[in-house]
RNA sequence: UGGGAUGUCGCCAAGUGGCUAAGGCACCAGGUUUUGAUCCUGGCAUUCGCAGGUUCGAGUCCUGCCAUCCCAGCCA
């Protein structure tokens, strides 16, 4: 027995049950997006949700581009959006659809509610459309042409795919009930004229299909069983229903709606992560702090510690925002579980241990992970001259700090106690360098009797391969931007921090650029390739619990 | 003065009339530890938006109220 990709909901009661009844004996859902942005970490729960249901149940799941605006979409998208949907660890095998693949059927199916005078030719400006459509409390009015005969709305909508009308001249809507409360019941809008290149029927089309008259015919098409969307389109199920009611098909899927993925400090909406883009906020699409598939990719989230986020957070209909903890929680989880063990130092301190002999070089073994002996152990140079963090010295330190202090004794991480003896500074009264004596008896961090509080870590000078780190915050200080007048208010003028005379232990930089590591004491990183410099970048991926952090606040 | 939906711990979320209201995150208090990491232990909703009602028994059923969200694209 396999785990399940999604924990039970909702949904999958719905869907146990009709299996139960027999109304269905396998289940199809699909993945609809339009070709029109990048993917983000709200679309991950929509990706989840679709092929992890499918494959728990033994059942498919369809990649369908929702392409009925050729003005909005491109295959530069779509290229990306594949690319995403394969990294995110799922496959959609040789299920890969376009809602345009179905243009003929869908024109077909227009034609006959056409006949069935379900359907009508409306010569109306979008302005008269939009003022007889009425509000929320005023019902909307009939269109004048509300009562064109079937032959003439055949004989329009036919000249309209020929061509002979202008763009926006006339569109065909479905002959509903303008009365309703629903406003998408509204006589709907199906099909307009748009005289646009489409990134998948070229220029064979002069007329294009509506989402809400495209999207489930193209479900019934397929067979799909249980459509799953968003919320906002709750108000759109009776014209979906409607549709399928009325037309000529054997296949009736169920439009079930949750709510969608809202993670805090972050933003998801394409039109304000395109801003951030194009003001130059970031990097681009794939920038380490965008909650885009792709920047959490460069960032260095694996891709199934996303998922079991996803996981972990549900499905249900009540609109929510996920602290972004539980988001860092599960890239720990995976990362402390998976990633080796290195020393990296971000802000060198030089150490000279005076008692060590000069010139002299010996290799210590270095676990590659504590809890896990699989991972194996790797030798490190060690010698007179290393560098340490310079935030593990402090000049006056209390109690509660067990690192480096004058007089104090620290383990030196796989290596020797040092004692500290001195600290050089410069003519600015900055430490540029401790001098420390160390005690041979202490190889491989052990010595008898005396126990020391502080393990930290080091880089031998000669040995350590010079990097540079990006350290990463939270693009936003506020937990909803997008519920902000203006959300770039919110933007952390802190979220990015580069630090260019990083060291990392040797052997490791440029080895496996896949690798995600644990730099020891300070965070998890994975080298990012996306720009070419002399030095390696390390981009960080999440930062370590800081237990630390609290007691430094608290003691003042 | 329209229609649709949602309200269980700071944030998510189980619960589908009957033992003491799961679990995760966060938080707090301890323990282990050659990462102040990990790991382990304990704590953390007399109460389920509010008010009534039905019932031997209600978070679960009924009624009313309140709050919040979505809808007036020839976007999806």
């Amino acid at each position: 027995m396999t785990e399940k990709n999604v924990v039970e909901n909702f949904i999958t009661h719905i869907i146990d049950e009709d299996l139960a009844n027999h109304k269905h004996n396998h289940v199809v859902t699909r993945f609809p997006p339009e070709p029109n942005g990048y993917l983000h970490i709200g679309h991950a729960k929509s990706i989840c949700l679709n092929f992890g249901v499918a494959a728990d149940y033994q059942g498919t799941c369809h990649l369908r581009f929702d392409d009925t605006n050729p003005e909005k979409e491109s295959r530069e998208y779509a290229e990306a959006i594949k690319q995403d949907i394969q990294w995110f660890g799922f496959d959609w095998h040789e299920n890969q659809f376009h809602a345009s693949d179905y243009f003929d059927r869908l024109y077909a199916f227009a034609e006959e509610l056409i006949e069935k005078g379900l359907a009508y030719v409306d010569d109306q400006s979008p302005e008269e459309m939009r003022e007889n459509r009425g509000d929320f409390n005023r019902p909307g009015t009939d269109s004048p042409f509300r009562d064109r005969t079937v032959a003439e709305n055949l004989q329009l909508f036919r000249a309209m795919k020929a061509g002979e009308y202008a763009d926006g001249s006339k569109v065909l809507r479905a002959k509903i009930d303008m009365q309703s409360g629903n406003i998408n019941m509204r006589d709907p809008v199906i099909y307009r004229i748009k005289r646009m290149h489409h990134i998948n029927t070229g220029d064979a089309w002069c007329i294009y299909p509506m989402y809400d008259f495209t999207h489930c015919i193209s479900d019934a098409i397929e067979g799909i069983t249980h459509s799953l969307c968003t919320l906002e389109f709750e108000d759109h199920r009776p014209l979906y229903d409607w549709v399928l009611e009325h037309i000529d098909i054997d296949c009736h899927p169920q439009q079930i709606e949750f709510s969608r993925l809202n993670v805090s400090f972050t933003v998801t909406s394409k039109r304000r992560l395109s801003q951030l883009v194009e003001q130059g906020t970031v990097d681009g699409w794939n920038d380490p702090r965008m909650s885009t598939l792709s920047g959490l990719r460069r960032r260095g989230y694996p891709p199934a510690a996303i998922r079991s986020f996803i996981k972990s957070v549900g499905v249900s209909k009540k609109e929510s925002v996920i602290s972004m903890t539980v988001l860092e929680d599960a890239i720990r989880n995976h990362l402390n579980k998976t990633a080796p063990r290195v020393m990296g130092v971000l802000r060198p301190l030089k150490v000279v241990i005076e008692n060590y002999p000069e010139g002299q070089v010996e290799m210590l073994s270095g676990a590659n992970h504590p809890q896990d002996e699989s991972f194996g152990s790797r030798e490190i140079p060690f010698s007179r001259e290393l560098y340490v963090e310079q935030s593990d010295y402090q000049e006056n330190a209390n109690r509660k700090f067990f690192r480096l202090t004058e007089g104090r004794e620290v383990r030196l991480r796989h290596a020797y106690y040092i004692t500290c003896r001195e600290a050089i500074k410069n003519e600015a009264g900055e430490v540029v360098e401790l001098r420390c004596t160390y005690d041979p008896e202490s190889r491989g961090g052990t010595a008898d009797g005396r126990k020391v509080k502080g393990t930290i870590h080091w880089i031998s000078a000669a040995h350590a391969a010079p990097i540079e780190v990006r350290l990463y915050d939270r693009l936003f200080n506020h937990p909803k931007p997008a519920s902000l007048e203006n959300f770039m208010d919110a933007i952390n003028p802190d979220s990015l921090e580069i630090l260019p005379n990083a060291m990392l232990e040797p052997g490791i930089a440029g080895q496996d650029d896949e690798v995600v590591y644990q730099f020891e004491r300070n965070a998890y990183f994975k080298r990012d390739k996306t720009h070419e410099t002399d030095k390696p970048i390390y981009n960080q991926v999440v930062t370590m619990r800081d237990s630390w952090a609290k007691i430094e606040q608290e003691s003042g």
